[in-house]
RNA sequence: GGGGAGUUAGCUCAGCUGGGAGAGCAUCUGCCUUACAAGCAGGGGGUCACAGGUUCGAGCCCUGUACUCCCCACCA
């Protein structure tokens, strides 16, 4: 039972995990006796490499689930990854690119065998990294989003929607990406702002009589202008509304139209209008019935109805062009400076560009209102509670979410046209022939699905769904899901309205939120900056408890949490500082000697730490039910550090190394036991060293992370020998203190004199203790009477305390001091009596609250008694 | 434009439903005391952003002000 005299977690880690693995304790039973647990990863990718914000949302999920595990739950921690659709694709294209393959050369086939290939390759890299982490997921169950189980979910609910009319296919407005060539939801687009300029341009009248000057940002998307638009209270304008303007270098007449859209303020008050360009402008259309013309192909460039002078060019090239040309026909106003948002990419960050465009979508709003409620009348909970606010802007905002992607790598839309006849066929399997002309020549549709509408499954379609299977009866609804904020909207809120649709139910009871991993300096960690730090790195050199612990050790729900060097020292410290305990506490341990803690005589000292434990058990253990892990966290940290080993070990060894041999069983009986607590509530934010340790502790079980979480046991409750304990802490406390101010050597041995205020008998029989912790060779306890030359005289709530320390007593400066304290109990007897004279508080003020202000006020009092006497005794001299 | 969060020690942050300001790191002093120098003991350091209000009592509740950060929307 001796643990290697230096913590080395590298020498463990690896071990311990493939055992747990290999003895199947991730796996849960499905047992009708036992209350399941549940929760679904957040699949990472699978082009995705272990960052920190893995590291984090996999550290608070183990947590939970270990610690719900060790409460008697049939726990499942359900592991995966997601196909990531147009990651993974930009990937393959890329690692094309490299060899000089094209995309569209390769075709369609041979480009899904490469992608399969790369992810049976790459695809378990990020699973294997999970494990460093000491993930205790069930891989037996391991998915993955484009598995048979979750395909067949996918297809099952696009028929269903497509069905019922909440699926269907419309030329809208999409957000394209002409980079990777496909469309994007909303949510996909992310806005960055951009310095760029504000182009002043002139139209005329066919006459050339009349001008009309409107401003742009994107001068080349006027070679697909259908109107001019003003703002029909705008009294300018109001005499050309109705007439007509050509375009420019296509000759187009196009329609001055009214419309409330157009601000009278901004710009000139005059609008060009694009229905096939810009979202607004769509809209625009819409109402004013006006033509749409699509200038633009699909990679970025100009096609043919920009006119031939623009056709081919890029589309910034063509802007250029256009301005160029436009100055030249005398059209060009003015140029202005302009900052505004740009739409980019999530993937590539190429500039999105709005287009017509005909894409599958869903129809949002009747499965928003469902999803609202479930939130409201508070079945589903998110902690922190304020996520909630932005998750119903969200939903209340919804527009449809489109969901067709022009790629291949991904769930393929089950969709199959007629070629004859033109039938639609929607089916979870693929259709043979024709059901209206028999025909058998029909065609699927080209596209595939939006990754996120099969991760918005997850939860269910992991468990069997849309079958019954054993799984999903049991573990389904599943309790919690961990995320960080920044996937609310593209994943938390369709897994929302998707479990309520589909399965009838609510897809997990809780969602915690959590933010994101920054550097020192707040920064988000990012490849382009240079400064994320690679978790497989950090735990290779500290160890991945260290991580984990530095991960949890205070963070809240809802908040970002900085790492910084100084923090994961401190935590690697104290993964060391368990290590060392626990070292002490085995290598003065005899399995022989060990009794019963509950049928023994404690000491108090025994009893003190025991009702500390006590303590900490229970608020820790509401701290992880409310997902306060960080609070958790610290506490036990506090705990472990302070009590049990500023405090508690130094108590021991006088006793261990007395001779006392009853006295010593106990003791270590004690040691064994609290350690033994330690572990087990230690085991959820550290797996691995609490493992370690727990299987060098005599009688423990086959695993730690099996053995029962511990509970208050009310048996331990020491109120009253805690009280005693604090006496004695501060008695030494003051010894201390005074050594220290008066640079006396370490190695000194003193002579103390103690008078006790109070609790004689139990102050006399801890002596052992003050002799140790104060450095004492002597100790005599004394009556009032007694008095003292040259000699340091302590005041503390726990006693007096007389050190005689001969030439080293300044008279003068012990008088100063003793006043200095006189005055500090002065002015907490006046705080005291301050309250306890207001009326007010004493009428109004809890009972216990007055009893404690009492209770002070008689303490104080009695020292400002002691320290006259002193001060008396001194001037005496 | 809409919404959210924040402002506490030199730094990073705790502080749960209002009842004497806390931790870690940094800093200063003294120590290799046989679990641990990745350590031990001791000390210094705060008008809790500002101004009002409610209350016997406010870091905490209410109102306003200032500054910082984030999200959503996208006025061409």
């Amino acid at each position: 039972m001796e643990l290697a005299k230096t913590y080395e977690p590298k020498s463990f880690e690896k071990d311990l995990y493939s055992w747990w693995e290999r003895e199947g304790f991730f796996t849960p039973e499905v047992d009708s006796k036992k209350t399941p647990f549940t929760i679904v990863i957040p699949p990472p990718n699978i082009t995705g490499q272990l960052h920190m914000g893995h590291a984090l949302d996999e550290s608070i999920q183990d947590c939970i689930i270990r610690f719900k595990r060790m409460q008697g739950f049939s726990t499942l921690w359900l592991p995966g990854t997601d196909h990531a659709s147009i990651a993974t694709e930009v990937k393959i294209v890329e690692q094309l690119a490299k060899e000089g393959i094209d995309k569209y050369d390769l075709g369609r086939e041979k480009f899904l065998e490469r992608a399969w290939d790369w992810k049976n390759r790459y695809g378990g890299r990020i699973v294997e990294q999970l494990k460093c982490l000491g993930s205790s997921c069930d891989w037996s169950r391991e998915a993955f989003t484009m598995d048979e189980r979750c395909s067949r979910a996918v297809k099952h609910v696009f028929v269903k929607l497509y069905n019922e009319g909440l699926i269907y296919q419309g030329n809208r407005i999409i957000n394209w990406c002409p980079d990777c060539q496909t469309a994007l939801s909303d949510a996909e687009v992310e806005y960055e702002e951009q310095a760029s300029h504000f182009w002043h341009f002139r139209y005329f009248t066919p006459d050339g009589k009349t001008e009309v000057i409107f401003a742009t940002t994107r001068p080349e998307t006027m070679l697909g202008d259908t109107a001019i638009a003003v703002n029909p209270d705008d009294d300018r304008y109001r005499d050309l509304v109705g007439k007509t303007v050509v375009v420019p270098f296509v000759n187009r007449e196009i329609p001055v139209i009214a419309d409330e859209y157009v601000e009278k303020d901004f710009g000139t008050g005059v609008v060009k209008i694009t229905p096939a360009h810009d979202p607004n402008d769509f809209e625009v259309g819409l109402r004013h019935n006006l033509p749409v013309i699509r200038v633009m192909n699909d990679d970025g460039t100009m096609n043919s109805l920009a006119g031939e002078m623009f056709a081919g060019l890029d589309r910034y090239e063509c802007r250029k062009k256009i301005v160029e040309e436009m100055e030249k026909l005398g059209q060009l106003v003015k140029i202005e400076d302009y900052t505004h948002n740009v739409g980019a990419c999530y993937r590539c960050h190429t500039t999105v560009e709005p287009i017509v465009s005909k894409q599958w979508f869903v129809k949002m709003k009747p499965l928003a209102e469902r999803a609202i409620e479930v939130v409201k009348n508070g079945e589903i909970k998110f902690v922190p509670k304020r996520f909630e606010k932005i998750y119903f802007n969200w939903m209340e905002n919804i527009k449809d979410w489109c969901i067709s992607r022009q790629l291949w790598w991904g769930h393929r839309i089950p969709v199959w046209y007629c070629q004859d006849c033109g039938e639609v066929i929607c089916s979870e399997d693929e259709p043979h022939t024709c059901p209206k002309c028999s025909s058998k020549n029909l065609k699927q549709d080209e596209d595939v699905l939006d990754t996120w509408f099969s991760s918005a499954l997850w939860p269910f379609s992991t468990l069997g769904f849309p079958e019954e299977t054993e799984d999903y009866k049991y573990f389904f609804p599943t309790n919690v899901l961990v995320t960080g904020y920044d996937i609310i909207f593209f994943w938390v809120a369709r897994m929302i309205f998707s479990s309520l649709h589909h399965t009838g139910k609510i897809p997990f009871k809780e969602v915690l939120i959590h933010g994101i991993v920054r550097d020192a300096q707040g920064r988000k960690m990012s490849k382009s900056l240079g400064n994320g730090i690679d978790p497989l790195e950090f735990i290779d050199k500290y160890g991945a408890d260290t991580l984990r612990f530095s991960l949890l050790n205070g963070v809240s729900s809802g908040g970002d949490i900085r790492f910084s060097a100084d923090k994961v020292e401190g935590n690697r410290n104290f993964m060391n500082k368990i290590w060392n305990a626990s070292r002490f506490v085995l290598m003065n341990t005899q399995e022989k000697n060990l009794v019963d803690i509950f049928s023994s005589k404690l000491s108090v000292a025994d009893k003190w730490i025991l009702k500390k434990l006590n303590d900490v058990t229970k608020e820790v253990t509401a701290n992880l039910e409310s997902y306060e892990l960080g609070v958790a966290a610290n506490k036990l940290y506090d705990f472990v550090w302070s009590e049990f080993c500023d405090w508690y070990i130094e108590f021991s060894k006088p006793v261990l190394y007395g001779i006392d041999e009853n006295a010593r069983n106990v003791n270590i009986s004690v040691l064994n036991f609290v350690l033994d607590k330690i572990l087990k509530l230690l085991h959820p934010f550290a797996p691995f060293i609490t493992e370690a340790i727990y299987q060098n502790m005599p009688g423990h079980e086959k695993t730690i992370m099996l053995s029962a979480f511990p509970v208050y046991d009310s048996r331990l409750d020491f109120e009253d020998d805690a009280e005693t304990l604090d006496m004695i802490k501060e008695i030494v406390k003051s010894v201390r203190n005074a050594r220290a101010e008066r640079n006396v050597a370490p190695s000194k041995r003193l002579h103390l004199f103690i008078r006790p205020s109070g609790r004689e008998e139990e102050i006399k029989g801890a002596s052992i203790y003050i002799e140790k912790l104060a450095g004492a060779e002597k100790i005599e306890f004394v009556s009032a009477d007694r008095t003292f030359e040259k000699t340091v005289a302590l005041v503390s709530a726990g006693g007096e305390v007389f050190i005689p320390l001969g030439d080293l007593v300044d008279k003068q400066k012990e008088l100063e001091r003793l006043n200095k304290e006189l005055d500090e109990v002065n002015s907490e007897i006046a705080r005291a009596n301050g309250k306890l004279s207001n009326k007010g508080f004493v009428e109004k003020a809890p009972a216990k609250l007055i009893e404690q202000e009492k209770e002070k006020l008689e303490k104080f009092n009695g020292m400002l008694l002691k320290l006259r006497e002193r001060i008396a005794e001194l001037e005496k001299i």
